[in-house]
DNA sequence: ATGTCGGCGCCCCGCCGACAA
DNA sequence: TTGTCGGCGGGGCGCCGACAT
């Protein structure tokens, strides 16, 4: 089992941690249990706002005393459900880290390398019909044949029964029926009951999974309905944010634990992550206005796909209470994107940066240890004093790469032209980004999706071919797994 | 109105504060807006560690620099219903007072004073009958009569539509008839929409009220069932209890205006108490071990009654986080109760003395100012030294009353002695007790009811008849509103 | 391949007075 | 006075294939 040390002990019962994980989504993965992780206040605060769907208030204090980051010891990791609505989320107990661990640091990279097995599942968004009392519920043909129990064909119709645990161990059943003309496989007694029970309209999802003992196991999604407003009625928003700041100023000066809730599908952002990532990120990712970078988002249907965008601002998001924060200082645009419909801030460790090093957005002047720019002066020397204090290990070695080099954004064009271009790809020149790329003529393009940087300005690929433009994709052999696509023309 | 000045606008609704304090129970009142109040931040906690079901943890720090009351002003009051199960709250806006305002002492001395206007109102606990699908509510007859516009005799059946609006302002439809052999007041069509959407069942209570308007309202209070087990996951339990001291810590040391909801069907006991109430407690009643008290108590059907109990310990109910603390820190047994029936922790301002100067309890010793028993020496001088610099009108007049005399808990008895008879009446040498009363002929016996007295002591009125015991209650005249019955053999 | 609908059988919701507590 | 039940009528739940997309 790809983590074995979490605990999965519900208030009740057992939570079974490949439905847990089906039910968070594809993205949502968890520190491994004993590594080194990075807590952010902020994104926790942000968790709680978006919970009430309150934002942050005046009335609530600052804590100069607490940064805006914890590099903390992951001790505990529970899974739970919610017994009203099913929301999962989980229980992690941190404790701010005060002395060297090789084996939590370790275990910290560990989280980078896993990946989830896959398990036979499938997932369905509901129809007014499957959600009606009117009849039952249609399952898709493949979903049914690779998830179901065989059904014997012999019978007239061919049925049987299913029976499926939720995520609290309830048993639901259900008549599986193979009829109608065209033939169809349907779920028909019982369904009516589960829908009610667990309260599910038109646009919410539900997921069958198949765990190793072939069991059959049974999860909700419910669509992004509006705020679910739990006003609580016990704690003011204030005193939830106040909460969490004290919690954790609390912690951080007595390096005591302290338990989070993490809440995967309404959390705008995680909260917790591993150090490793962190450090990968930050010390390896040159960041700079107008950088390209992709960036996984989930699909409805439970897979992944990458977007690209654009970076278009580094700022703090609360330059008042979160000053020189980098959870979230990234402003970005999106190639593809309904307004609103993505997030326009993210942090460095959310992206995956489309490495073009002699193309965008080197450092302005060689470091011999560059800061990386999400991270402003004053505050980097704080770090590296508690680096060297906390992580001694981590000697001057690290963070030197990728940086050789020096250019501007774009050749040839101002930053405002850029951004302008960038806004307005209908504006742009075709001869001038013609001799633009051209510039670059055996240049290094890696890991730049031809075909994204072409939608980018409105071209087609062909464009590119006329102007008889060389893509040179050598020099560095292309990670299969972190390359979309290359193409040569 | 008797508390124009709260502000009853909830989320989206206006909740109507007939039907909100109905809801709340007639022992629930709300200090009036403007008014100085005591806030404990103990027993705030312990509204959440009720509604958590968890009690607070060893990981909350404690927050030494905040005392274990707080005076403050109270800015504003709204009332608020849960949207998913009804249950009422109040949001309060505290501000710690730290400026002389002589309306708002007078506000709070209103709070005492003022009575609701009585109603009209009925309240049901709902049978198996009224619950199932099997048929409609059956309302009490006088209830029907009093409450609801009058049927039409003369149709056959009698029946009509009645409407009626819950704490969201929804309207409700039922159709009431009356018929059946004996003729009895039914609801039925619609009856079982209002059941299923606010998911009653059996021993939850409806109510129906008339407002000014005529207009029918109607409420729900739920049977104490098991946790509502509200996990929350959002915040740890930790998160919560520390985001409630810190908010305080944070308003006290700023003199900050601050926010608390008061769940009063969920906490034990109300933490905001105004500041009269709190002050003539303490400054009035003389408390001591053994000594007897009343307090209110509410009946099922919104009624309410007095049950008597006595002293039988004074001591901090956290003596770690909260010491010499005034929350609770009584500890009570109770007359007539099948084992934790009622609270076994009060404080001074919940309960009635039962005042018998000469009898029970004075202060061991004559002092000019007497300190209360409940206030531990030290705190004591603090508070004064706070008193004297938050409230300089309150001069040295205060709080001298009731104490011109001293006396043993009972003459002739031990404490030993008479905690003995006080658990065990039954081994009550009946002489014992007749000369020990008898040494108190001609004594002032105020506010004593002497049938509880007996009932305590398992006699019967007649038993004191047979030993002549006189009660002199002229001395002070009774009053009315304080004194259940006064007794002349 | 699957979402929606007309048809219709039957379950159970819900209205009734009987009866008893 | 009112809680529970047997009786029973009808509305709607829910199973079916037709049909369209």
């Amino acid at each position: 089992m790809w983590m074995t040390r979490v605990a999965v002990t519900g208030d009740r019962n057992t939570i079974n941690p490949e439905l847990w994980h089906a039910c968070a989504g594809p993205l949502v993965t968890l520190p491994p249990v004993g590594s080194l992780v990075v807590y952010f206040p902020q994104g926790h605060s942000e968790q709680v706002a978006a919970s009430m769907q309150k934002d942050i208030d005046a009335h609530v204090p600052n804590y100069p005393n607490l940064p805006s980051k914890l590099i903390c010891l992951l001790h505990n990791v529970t899974l739970h459900a919610d017994l009203e609505t099913d929301e999962v989320y989980a229980q992690m107990t941190l404790q701010p880290a005060n002395s060297y661990d090789k084996e939590a640091l370790q275990a910290s990279e560990l989280a980078l390398k896993q990946t989830r097995p896959q398990t036979e599942f499938f997932c369905k968004t509901l129809t007014a019909s499957d959600t009606s009392t009117h009849g039952g519920f249609s399952v898709p043909r493949r979903a049914a044949e690779k998830n179901f129990p065989p059904l014997d064909f012999s019978m007239q119709p061919p049925s049987q029964e299913l029976q499926a645990r939720d995520l609290h161990d309830n048993l639901w059943t259900f008549r599986h029926i193979y009829r109608g003309q065209p033939k169809r496989h349907l779920l028909t007694t019982g369904w009516s009951l589960f829908v009610g029970g667990k309260r599910l309209f038109a646009g919410d999802s539900v997921l069958f999974i198949r765990d190793k003992k072939q069991q059959l196991l049974l999860g909700i999604r419910r669509a992004n309905r509006q705020p679910t407003n739990i006003s609580s009625s016990v704690l003011s928003s204030d005193s939830m944010h106040i909460g969490i700041l004290a919690a954790a100023a609390h912690a951080a000066a007595n390096h005591s634990p302290f338990t989070v809730f993490y809440n995967p599908r309404a959390s705008p952002s995680e909260f917790v992550v591993p150090f490793a990532k962190y450090q990968k990120a930050v010390y390896s990712n040159q960041i700079s206005l107008g950088m390209r970078f992709r960036m996984m988002f989930e699909t409805e249907e439970l897979g992944t796909r990458r977007y690209m965008g654009t970076i278009t601002g580094i700022s703090d998001l609360d330059p008042v209470r979160w000053k020189n924060s980098q959870w979230c200082n990234l402003q970005v645009g999106w190639d593809e994107s309904a307004a609103g419909e993505r997030r326009n801030r993210v942090s460095i460790w959310d992206i995956e940066p489309v490495v073009a090093p002699f193309f965008i957005c080197p450092p302005p002047f060689f470091r011999k240890r560059p800061i990386p720019p999400g991270v402003p002066d004053d505050e980097s020397s704080e770090m590296e004093i508690f680096f060297k204090r906390a992580m001694p290990w981590l000697g001057e070695e690290i963070c030197i790469k990728d940086s050789q080099t020096q250019s501007t954004i774009m050749p040839g064009l101002s930053l405002v032209q850029w951004m302008n271009l960038q806004q307005n790809p209908s504006l742009a020149n075709q001869t001038l980004l013609a001799e633009t790329l051209q510039s670059l003529n055996g240049a290094v393009m890696q890991n730049l999706g031809t075909t994204d940087l072409c939608r980018q300005y409105g071209l087609h690929p062909q464009t590119l071919q006329h102007n008889n433009i060389q893509f040179n994709t050598n020099r560095f052999p292309p990670q299969a797994q972190e390359v979309d696509e290359i193409v040569k023309v």
